[in-house]
DNA sequence: AAGCGGATCGTCT
DNA sequence: GACGATCCGCTTG
C-alpha cells in the first residue's frame, strides 16, 4: 500500500485519492511474453519507498531475450546480465556511456530473458526527491521542467536514485522491497507502437510502447 | 526544431 | 580496444 502524497502541481492522468489504493503487482503478471507485458505494465505504478517516490509508467520498450539482436540476453547469459535468465518480476540495472543507469524489470518464466526498459514515467509524488535525485538546486516549477525529471531511461533513474549497486537484482513484486510495481486501477487510453529508440540491430522492429498524447513520453511522440 | 559532439567507463571481443 | 537500450549544451536553419 502507497502512503499518501501530494499530488505534483498539475497532475496530467489520474487524481491523488486513487494513490492511497495502489497494490502490489503480482509476480505472474510478468509471466507472459515482453509484448504482452509491455502493454499491460503502461498505467502502472513504479513506487519507491520512503519519500515514497511515485511515477506512472507511461513509456517502455520490450526486449525479446536470446532471440533478440537487440537485446543484452542476445548473446547469452552473462555476468551482467544473470538477473535476466532468472525468475520474472526482477529489477535488471547496467550502466551505459559511462555515465548513466537503465532500469528494467524481467519476465517470462526462469530460464527465458525478456525483459522491459523503463522509458518514461509521468512523476506523480517525490518531486522534491526527484530534483535532487536530478542534480537540480530546486524542486522543479515549470511544466518543461516536470517533463525533464522522468523523461528518458537515464533520467527516470536518476529521479528515483535508481544505481546498479542499489538495485540490480531485487524483486520488484516483493512487498518488502524498495522499489516495487504497483497498480492504482487507472487504465490508459490509446496505446501506439513504434520502434525502439537508440538501437541499430533489428531498428525497424515496433516494440517501443507509449501511452498515446502522454506528455512525459521521450524522443519521438509516435 | 534538429543535429552534433563531448563526457566517461563497464563489459565483452 | 571498441562500443554502447543516454543526456546536455551548443550550433545552425
Amino acid at each position: 500500500m502507497l502512503k499518501r502524497c501530494s499530488p505534483p502541481s498539475k497532475p496530467q492522468m489520474a487524481n491523488a485519492s486513487a494513490y492511497a489504493q495502489a497494490t502490489l503487482v503480482p509476480r505472474t503478471f510478468f509471466l507472459d511474453p515482453p509484448d504482452v507485458v509491455a502493454r499491460k505494465l503502461l498505467g502502472k505504478l513504479l513506487v519507491r519507498a520512503g519519500e515514497p517516490i511515485v511515477g506512472r509508467i507511461v513509456e517502455v520498450e520490450a526486449y525479446f531475450g536470446e532471440s533478440d539482436p537487440a537485446a543484452h540476453s542476445f548473446a547469452g547469459k552473462t555476468p551482467r546480465n544473470a538477473v535476466l535468465f532468472g525468475p520474472p518480476g526482477h529489477a535488471y540495472v547496467y550502466f551505459i556511456y559511462g555515465m548513466h543507469f537503465c532500469l528494467n524489470i524481467s519476465c517470462e518464466p526462469e530460464g527465458r530473458a525478456g525483459c522491459l526498459l523503463f522509458r518514461a514515467l509521468e512523476p506523480l509524488c517525490g518531486l522534491e526527491a526527484m530534483s535532487r535525485g536530478r542534480g537540480l538546486a530546486a524542486p522543479v516549477r515549470t511544466s518543461k521542467g516536470l517533463t525533464a525529471l522522468t523523461s528518458g531511461p537515464g533520467r527516470l533513474c536518476q529521479a528515483f536514485g535508481v544505481t546498479r549497486e542499489r538495485d540490480n537484482g531485487v524483486d520488484l513484486t516483493a512487498p518488502q522491497s524498495d522499489l516495487q510495481i504497483q497498480d492504482d486501477g487507472f487504465v490508459p487510453g490509446e496505446v501506439l507502437v513504434t520502434p525502439r529508440i537508440g538501437i541499430s540491430k533489428d531498428a525497424d522492429r515496433a516494440a517501443r510502447f507509449i501511452i498515446a498524447g502522454n506528455p512525459f513520453i521521450s524522443g519521438r511522440r509516435g
